[in-house]
DNA sequence: GATGAATGAGGGTTCATTCAT
DNA sequence: AATGAATGAACCCTCATTCAT
């Protein structure tokens, strides 16, 4: 009833996802966006305010429909490694599924000046989740202790290793297998083992 | 003394790759490039025969230097355990030391349409050769019997996952810890164990 | 009332006649045309996809009208002489009337790879009904019994004659003299007499 | 032994002729002749001050070559009309057996601003002689007394008639037929009749 | 709100010409 | 005399953005 977007606005996403998609974003023009959109070119910019605008809310609309879909259900796991298990899964499935949202996030990132430094640091939303629940692992002696930092990278390395596993096999995804060895590995590499701790610094 | 490479186009090597690196492909214009190569914009033309072209060679570039970097001392190795703990070093060690060259090279393979794709696909050299690598250590019971493009992949991730980590923390290269535990994760996530092998197909 | 040509588009026709007619094709520049027509650059493009394309369209544009104006009346005239006269006559003073026109028409014909061939293959459109008429005029014994496509160049290089005398001594176009002596050379030239055809192919 | 142009340069003007003959004077570049001429860019501007002169030379090299063959046995011939119907064989040969020269010869007078004016005055070798032959005819009462430039632009007008129509058939060119049609509309065209003069002016 | 014609800065590229060798 | 690397002005064209309707 309420809180609708408008109709135009949202033409204009789901437009501009498709081309940033297909075409990077510096080589979907305004022109091709809005063409595909049905809407005049003048019209964008009643809901963007510039085309830097656009790409900036596009990455946003597509970053928090991942993290959302990433968080689901992370409360009913009992555990650290519970918890980043699901969440793996959830992820992998979520990018799978949106393929284009998932590349529009990743091209995003990488985009020089946009979004800077480390993965840690630019996909916050993600980021910030993670390292809670490794922080919290951590001190509980569940996870590993090192730099939750490095685990939080070594979790999403392993994520996204399998993502283009999947993206590619799509059919492996039916497979117990597959992801029998994913929550495996993401046990044997952040599960806290009987090393010592790094002498501190 | 002989067949050195003309100053003016290592110059535009040199200003291409610190514009790439600073700006983006697209961003970083002809103008931009020769101005810090100290050339006047016509001479590029006379080296790369188009934008294009310049970008293919600097990633070309780039590549070769990060592959060879990445193979040095492998044939030392016995294992293939041994192996690709050592060429992750060396990628790790290269893309920290060169990290300009190693954002160009990750930029240029997600520009859609250039290297299209898994990462397995497109940066065919690294890929092709650790393929190799667990190929043999699966056929000698040495690695996990998966597919070993999702290994290559796995191995690919946790090899970025101590590369962002490092880059930003540069110190911990110093360290010990870090190491061992990046050389303990590729030995769990990939070192065979009494799993069973997937029901084939 | 309605349906008339952008005030615009028929601006940039005109100042790219003038500017082709007293330039060249190639040395007109865009920028010239447009600064002529009184609108930016970028204009030009919304009516004209490029300047090969604006150069065809202002060739067409001559072209049209100079046919039309050539064909006016034909069919008043009894005798494929009578028609050729006539035709002649229209064609010299149109091009007199619009030298500009005239000349690109000209222009645009010979340049390598755009206007292919004998004149006869390029001037489709005049050649193509001058030839109609001399075919006719044959058939009824009226005209030579030669090649038609031989008769018809002659008698575009009969017209060219007094085209080029009468551009430049305008003033002989309003004596009679002159114009006698065109229509007595075309008739000369093409109306058929005692001699033999040639002995076929 | 001696007045022998240096070989460079007649390279150089061969190279020319078949690029501008087959790309027109703008589109063939500097870089190409000299490629073609086996020459070395620089080396162009030791022998041609600049492209325009070099086409201006290319010009005089042809129009040169076409205005020697095309006067060649003209004083064997005892009549105005007998001289020029000559003339006009030696051109349509010349021109047919010349086809680059000839192309570029009239390419050249088409440019705007290059060959101004008239044919008459553009092609001034080829007018003058044929004007002085046809005022010599006229004086001797042989010739029809209408302004000579007007009888010159007609005579020019049936011989490129001529001449594309042999152009494109050839094996016309042996039959006798056609040359018959060929000097008979000279004859017809130029030869004085009982016409009376134009009332001066 | 919606339009799309108009803008003009800036892009990549070509090419006649120069000059140190 | 001969070279060809270097130049930079000028070219055609694109496109994000504006604004009168």
């Amino acid at each position: 009833m309420v809180l609708e977007e408008s109709d135009k606005k949202q033409r204009i996403i789901t437009a501009a996802i498709d081309l940033f998609y297909k075409k990077d974003f510096e080589a979907a023009s305004i022109q091709e966006i809005t063409e595909a959109a049905g809407i005049a070119k003048g019209t964008l910019y009643l809901y963007f305010s510039s085309k830097d605008a656009l790409i900036d809310e596009i990455f946003a609309y597509c970053n928090i429909r991942n993290v959302q879909a990433c968080d689901e259900g992370l409360d009913d796991e009992p555990t650290a490694i519970a918890k980043l298990q699901r969440r793996m899964q959830n992820a992998i499935r979520w990018r799978v599924a949106h393929k284009k949202e998932a590349v529009i996030e990743q091209m995003y990132m990488s985009i020089p000046g946009r979004g800077e430094g480390s993965r840690y640091t630019q996909q916050h939303r993600h980021f910030a989740i993670v390292d809670k629940i490794i922080q919290a692992g951590i001190a509980r002696g569940e996870i590993k202790n090192a730099q939750s930092s490095l685990l939080g990278e070594v979790f999403f390395g392993i994520g996204g290793a399998f993502y283009y596993y999947f993206r590619e096999n799509p059919r492996q995804m039916e497979e117990e297998y597959p992801w029998r060895l994913c929550m495996q590995m993401v046990r044997d590499c952040l599960q806290a083992d009987g090393l010592k701790p790094p002498p501190d610094k």
